[in-house]
DNA sequence: ATGGCAATGTTTCATTGA
């Protein structure tokens, strides 16, 4: 199975550029974050006849997350939200996938340390890290893919000095990432060797892509009995060049038939 | 082999993202 995590920044703008990267790599099941689409406004059509299914949920402007399933892949038990958080933004839709319990996370940004946002974001974190005890003791084999806005260590940041202290990588905010592993999940991307200085995201501004100047905050967690079938895990680096991209390329995971 | 913000709505700027 290819499970792929993408960021699109506007699903409505971005949804040729995802047909095409769909039928470039076809893959199995796909989490995305940031659509950015009431319900209703959903390309169903468009994506049922690129031979995929749509799970999501959403809100205008902001947030939105959804899971497409490949045809051929029975997908169930679809669930949104944080259980016991009540929200009214859009970060989190679950289903179940070949015996996978996938989920697809949109952590929120932070905007900066000593923002109100901030505070969200941790309470988030800590709100989904408890729903994953729960999820993962219901579903061994568990994968959560998304935009988590953490760089997990100075390994997945440009500019370590740059960037000390700062919303995405601070103590608590890594502190909160690693709760989630504690809770029974592998960062799919350490499993294996990785070119140094793979990122995951790019400012849009001050050529940032160019220069390479990117953060790894795009994530493929998974429960250990996944983490044993995990074959490769790597970023699409291709997907945020050319016109109109993404500020995130996707991450993409193999895992072997069990 | 890339390119100097982008997307959205409240639209002719403000807000948010990361």
């Amino acid at each position: 199975m290819k499970l792929v995590t993408w960021n699109v920044n506007s699903l409505n703008v971005r949804l040729p550029r995802l047909l095409d990267w769909l039928a470039a790599n076809a893959p199995d099941v796909v989490c995305l974050q940031e659509t950015k689409l009431e319900d209703a406004k959903f390309p169903v059509a468009a994506l049922e006849a690129a031979g995929y299914a749509s799970h999501y949920v959403g809100q205008k402007t902001y947030n939105g997350v959804a899971i497409l399933v490949r045809h051929g892949l029975v997908a169930t038990d679809i669930a949104a939200g944080v259980d016991g958080f009540v929200d009214e933004q859009k970060r989190l839709i679950a289903a179940t996938v070949a015996g996978i319990r996938v989920i697809s996370a949109y952590v929120p940004n932070g905007q900066s340390v000593d923002s109100d946002k901030y505070k969200y974001k941790l309470a988030w974190c800590a709100a989904v890290a408890d729903h994953l005890r729960e999820a993962i003791a219901a579903h061994p084999a568990l994968a959560i893919a998304g935009d988590f806005n953490v760089a997990p260590d100075d390994r997945d940041v440009h500019d370590p000095a740059l960037w000390a202290g700062q919303v995405l990588v601070s103590a608590p905010e890594r502190a909160a990432f690693r709760a989630f592993l504690d809770v029974g999940l592998a960062d799919s991307f350490r499993l294996f060797d990785q070119p140094p200085k793979t990122y995951s995201w790019w400012d849009y501004r001050m050529l940032a892509f160019p220069k390479n100047n990117g953060l790894r905050i795009d994530h493929v967690l998974l429960s250990a009995p996944l983490a044993a079938r995990c074959t490769a895990s790597r970023i699409d680096r291709n997907a945020r060049k050319g016109e109109k991209p993404s500020d995130h390329a996707p991450a993409i995971v193999e895992l072997r038939d069990p």
